[in-house]
Formats: C-alpha cells, structure tokens, sequence
DNA sequence: CGGCTGATTGATCCCGGTCAAATGAGGTGG
DNA sequence: CCACCTCATTTGACCGGGATCAATCAGCCG
C-alpha cells in the first residue's frame, strides 16, 4: 500500500548508503528522493516480496526492516542467500534479466521505495553518480555472495556463525541501524540457521557456545557483542569485501 | 605479452556470448572486437592473474582456458567462489570499487583481452547494447554466485559435486566448448574439492560414486557425463539460473 | 485453557574430515 | 634407459562435527 505523506527522512538510510559508495551530486539526490517519496511501499513481515520466476519491472529501495533472499530445493530445503538491509535495493537492473532467479521475503515488517524501471533508467541516464553508485552496490553485493560461499564452503559452525554476526554488524553501522555495541537481530534460529547452511538444533547449540565463551548476548531479538575482536578474530573475518572506509572513491 | 597477429575468431566466444545476453548492435560489435584485439594478452597455467588487494583498472575477456575466483583465510584454507569460462570477462565495472577483493587465477594457460577502464568506459557510453550486454553478465554471474551458496549451503557432497558438473556442463555448452556429452575437466581434485567445500580424499570418494552410478567418466582431464537426465536430478539441477535461453529478451 | 510457534535439550547416527601411506604418472638429469 | 623427484590420485583407518529424531519448555494469542 501506498503511504500518503512522508517526510523525506525516511528515506536517510538509503541516501546515506548510496552516498557512501559513490558521493552523489545535489541534482540526482534531489530526483533520486523525488522517485522514492512518490513510491513508497509497506510489507508485512513473512511476506514474498517477489518469487522465484516472477517478471521484474521494476527496482526496490529498503528503507527500514529486514528481508532476505532465499532459495528452495525441489525437495523444501531453504537456503538463505543473502540479507537484505535499510538503504541496500532488491533490484537494481534485474530487470534486464526479466525474472528472478530466486524470491525475497520480509523478515519484519518494512518500507521500501519502489521506482518502475523505466523511471529508473531515466534516472541513471540523467547522472552518472547515481549510475555508478548503483553499480558499485551491485558489486558489493557480489563481493558479499562471494563471501558468502567461503563461509559455506571453509569455515565451521562456531566461525561460520561469528561471521554472519560480524558482517551483519558491520552492514548496520553505516545505515545508523546499530547502537553501541548492539544491535536488533529480529529474526528466529530457523532463519540463522538457513542462512549458515546449519540445522537449527546445531546452529541453537552453538549460539550456546557463543554466548558461553562470553563473546554475545542474543535475548529478545537483540544481539549485543560482548567482545567484537573476539568475535571478529573467532570468525576470521576481515571486512574489506564490504567496502565500508572511501568505498572506492579513489578512482572516482 | 600481446599477441602480434591473430585473426578475429579468437573473439568468437566472447561476442557469442555477450551477444546472447543482449543482442548487440553491429557497430557495438565491431567496436569491441577491434578493442579486444588491441588488447589480446596471454597467461600461462597456475598463474595468479590478480590478487587480492590489487589495484584494478581494466577488464579482461576470457577468449580461452579455464579461470577461478578464489579468497584464502588467513590459516590457509582456500575456497574456490567461482569458475571464469571463455566468453566470462573478469572484472566488468570492478574498477568502481579500486581494489580486488578476491584473487584469479589462471587453471589452465588463458587467452584474454584486456580493455583498460577509459577505453571500456567509452565504449558502453557509446552503445546502449554493449552496456546491457556486460550488467547481464554481472546478473548472470550473481545468480551464479547465489546458486554456489544453495550448493554448500544444502546440497551433500555428491549433490554438490554432480551440481557443479551440471554448471560446468551448462556454463561451456553456449561457447562451443563441449562435444557432445563430454567436455574438458582440466583442474585436479584440489580444485575441485576446494570449489566445492570438501576435503580432497573426499572429493576423490564423492567421484568414485558417481562414476560407479554409472553417471560420469572422469579421466585424462575430460569429463563425459553418460546419463545428463540422472545427473541433473541426482544434483537437483535447474538450470534456469544460468539464463541460457533468450536470456531476457523480452524485455530488451 | 488449548493451540501454535520458537527455543532448548537429549540421544543417536553417519557424513565427511583428518592423518597417513601407497600408488601412479610425468619430467628431468645422469 | 633408469633413478629420482614431484605432484595427483587413491586407499585405509579412525574420529568427530553436525544432522536427525523426538521430546520438552516457554511465550503468545484467541
């Protein structure tokens, strides 16, 4: 549903974010926030946004709430491909593929900007900062994946878990989203679970052991980290793949 | 070192593949092709053709041999997150983001052209379908990525090993690399166990199954798949993935 | 109160890792 | 041509991390 009035600081985190990877000038700014206040969309929480299949026409802008990409085997295993954070977009130039590949589901209620795709090519046309900008968020949403697949394929439970903890950490920072050293973490252990590649019995025991090595505290939908280089040097994690200090700016 | 002389159809993967993504104007063609053999490079096998943390500034087109994306964790252990197959280029607007965060290197000896960012830059400025071209291959290889991570994620080693043939299968077909129900397999065991999250002597053992199911033959570097149908579902393959067909011309 | 979803625990099993050694296949130099 | 080295593949034995199955517990809602 569409929402009536707005006032533009909504749309903060993805300005904020955008701005980082690729400094926008006024102008594209100023359309950028222009086609978003006019496209702003709710989604309760657990509903597909899109589904695996489905045409895409158009881009998504996250401005609050959380969602996930996410794959199904024949045979119902999940897998959850990646999270999707305030500021960060679904789908950037998918279009140009016609259909997804694979569905987005909101974990929490959210609010997202939903510009049509031609309104967004001619928004791109118009500026190459925000051209580039979208184009550096879709390679940091490769370098991501790719991490992705080492902490899959290379890392055991306890890292692997300690790494999502860390990147999803460290992906709220920029966006405001974290507070201190904590920081919301609404999702169940079923959702962890898809996403560490891990039973939820085995990903639940090693929550346990986490938190018994004094490293987190996950009570309430709410992670606090107790010891981030602890946890970071648990998880063997080195944030660089997601470009958070002068993403780039160097060459731009 | 650049090639002095070469005829135009080493070209012919990348143009048959770029031309599949989006249909490109004959102009667009030809003035890639006439950058392309400007910028014709060769490497040799087992070469790291860059590191991580290296600064990036031009694009590389795969004309011949095999690739791979790899990150090591600082204890050593290594993940393959991708194969690079002749067509594939490299780094696409990777230069947006100034420094790899990934390594790649040569598996076998590798043809490639090189486009320094100016001159890759001016070309997609000056032709629409070009541009597509490339942002399909980003798509194409993100959708990749994704399905890398359901593979570690939720498929079992001979799932996972069977999957990645049936990618590999897939991936050459369109190039005009494969013969048949046979294609080349010019890594070791080392590769692909690294590429599939599992140790060697069980990657060795996941091989042995499936070639006593009668599924494939794996030997002198080739691979022949003798029943398609019983790998793909053995994988639990979909390919649509991997967009092989009029992959997203409708909209184009 | 009953039903539902999510978190937790216990018991058991097995897939896949690890360690170690053997075998094979080139490649090279004497 | 053979001795030797290196690297890849293969095999054997053993172990343990994480899956599976099943039950219990804790909130929450109607």
């Amino acid at each position: 549903m569409p929402l009536s009035t707005a006032d533009r600081s909504v749309l903060e985190p993805a300005i904020r974010r955008l701005n980082a990877l690729r400094p926008l000038s006024p102008e594209a700014r100023a359309a950028l926030e222009y086609a978003m206040l006019e496209g702003l969309q709710r989604a309760g929480a657990g509903e597909d946004l899109i589904s695996e299949g489905d045409p895409v026409d158009s881009v998504r802008i996250v401005l609050s709430g959380w969602l996930c990409r996410y794959k199904t085997l024949e045979d119902g295993r999940r897998q959850i491909v990646n999270f999707i954070f305030p500021g960060e977009s679904c789908d950037s130039h998918a279009f140009l593929l016609s259909t997804m590949d694979h569905s987005i589901a909101t974990l929490t209620p959210v609010v997202y900007a939903e510009i049509k795709r031609a309104r967004f090519d001619s928004l791109l046309a118009a500026d190459r900062s925000l051209a580039e900008a979208f184009l550096c968020e879709m390679l940091v949403n490769e370098a991501i994946q790719r991490e992705w697949v080492i902490n899959l394929g290379r890392r055991a439970a306890l890292e692997r878990v300690a790494h999502l903890f860390c990147e999803i950490f460290e992906r709220l920072r920029p966006v405001g989203m974290v507070d201190g050293n904590s920081c919301a973490m609404p999702v169940t252990q079923t959702d962890l679970a898809d996403a560490t590649g891990l039973s939820v019995v085995h990903l639940n025991r090693t929550l346990q052991e986490l938190r018994a090595s004094g490293l987190i505290v996950l009570r309430d939908r709410t992670l606090v980290i107790r010891d981030i280089d602890a946890l970071k040097s648990t998880a063997l994690f080195s944030p660089s793949y997601l470009r958070l200090y002068r993403g780039g700016r160097e060459h731009g």
